[in-house]
DNA sequence: AAGTAGTCCTGAGTGC
DNA sequence: TGCACTCAGGACTACT
């Protein structure tokens, strides 16, 4: 799935097409996603406008006037295309195309929501892992999608002394615990793998295990490889694209990840593969300890 | 309590 | 060309 530095992308891709912008129509096409929709989602969206679009993890949050919050999470598949109205429009620093004949009534598209900028923004999710709920937005964060979920790792917060607190009492793998969202909320299995390779820790070190210098290395890798892939506007692998369509341009920069058998950027030996908690793991035995 | 399999779903890639 | 099999960026649930 898009990790962070995606749904970021995807979030500055949007934001000039939703904000400010008022729900004209919207048609759900499918009633399975990992929530059904309500049965008055498309109702309770219709005639609201976008009052801001942040993101909190890998949620996008699209705060309406209306008092709710229309949550969305991309899953492994999903994605966000958006259309400007039969010509092209400059929206922002995007340029979106028109909408070619059938845009929104793929197999896939779940959501069509028309605005009056105006713009068709089309939800496309192959696997349905992904969700899109609306949520009252002063309940949002007792809510149960976000109740349990960890610190924001590009925040100000987010530092060497509360890393290490963190993991103080965790046994698992270093690896599971950075992909454990209730630790740092947004970090997924491409940039845990990159960033452990750029701090030198072995995957397989357990979380409690890791020294302070190491720590302190992890959260500045952590940064700095979310920064740069958000600058490179994400990774793109199988299913990933921006929101004007665009490939991401992150996974040429990969130093371990999905590079099996390749040479490690750092000491010329062999990336190897290993499976931790059923998710794959890409590393550098010998660069990482 | 904490950690790990199994599960949801579909498509792409690989090997025979 | 086709079939069988494996794998995929996530996260919830049910086990141990």
């Amino acid at each position: 799935m898009p990790e962070l530095p995606e749904v970021e992308t995807v979030r500055m891709g949007l934001a000039p097409a939703l904000e400010g912008c008022l729900f004209t129509k919207v048609e759900t096409r499918r009633g399975g996603l990992r929530v059904p929709f309500s049965k008055d989602f498309a109702k309770r969206l219709t005639g609201r406008r976008v009052l801001h679009l942040r993101r909190r993890a890998k949620y996008l949050l699209a705060d309406l006037d209306s008092g709710e919050t229309l949550v969305v999470h991309l899953g492994m598949s999903g994605r966000m295309a958006v259309y400007a109205g039969g010509r092209e429009q400059k929206l922002g620093q995007y340029v979106y195309g028109a909408a070619p004949p059938g845009a929104g009534s793929g197999k896939h598209d779940h959501v069509v929501m028309e605005t009056d900028a105006p713009a068709r923004i089309v939800f496309t999710d192959h696997r349905r892992f992904g969700l899109m709920t609306l949520v009252e937005t002063v309940r949002l964060d007792g809510d149960k999608l976000f109740k349990d979920l960890g610190i924001e790792p590009l925040s100000g917060e987010f530092d060497a002394v509360w890393l290490a607190h963190a993991l103080k009492s965790k046994k698992t793998p270093i690896k599971s615990a950075l992909l454990d969202q209730r630790v740092i909320a947004g970090l997924g299995n491409i940039y845990a793998c990159e960033a452990l390779f750029r701090a030198h820790i072995s995957p397989r070190r357990s979380a409690s295990k890791v020294r302070p210098v190491s720590i302190a290395l992890l959260v500045q890798a952590i940064k700095a490889v979310l920064k740069e892939a958000i600058k490179a506007g994400g990774s793109s692998l199988r299913d990933y694209r921006k929101a004007d369509g665009d490939l991401g341009g992150f996974q040429h920069r990969f130093a371990v990840y999905s590079r099996e058998g390749e040479p490690c950027p750092g000491c010329g030996g062999t990336v190897k593969r290993i499976v931790q908690a059923g998710r794959s793991t890409f590393h550098c035995p010998k660069c990482q300890k």
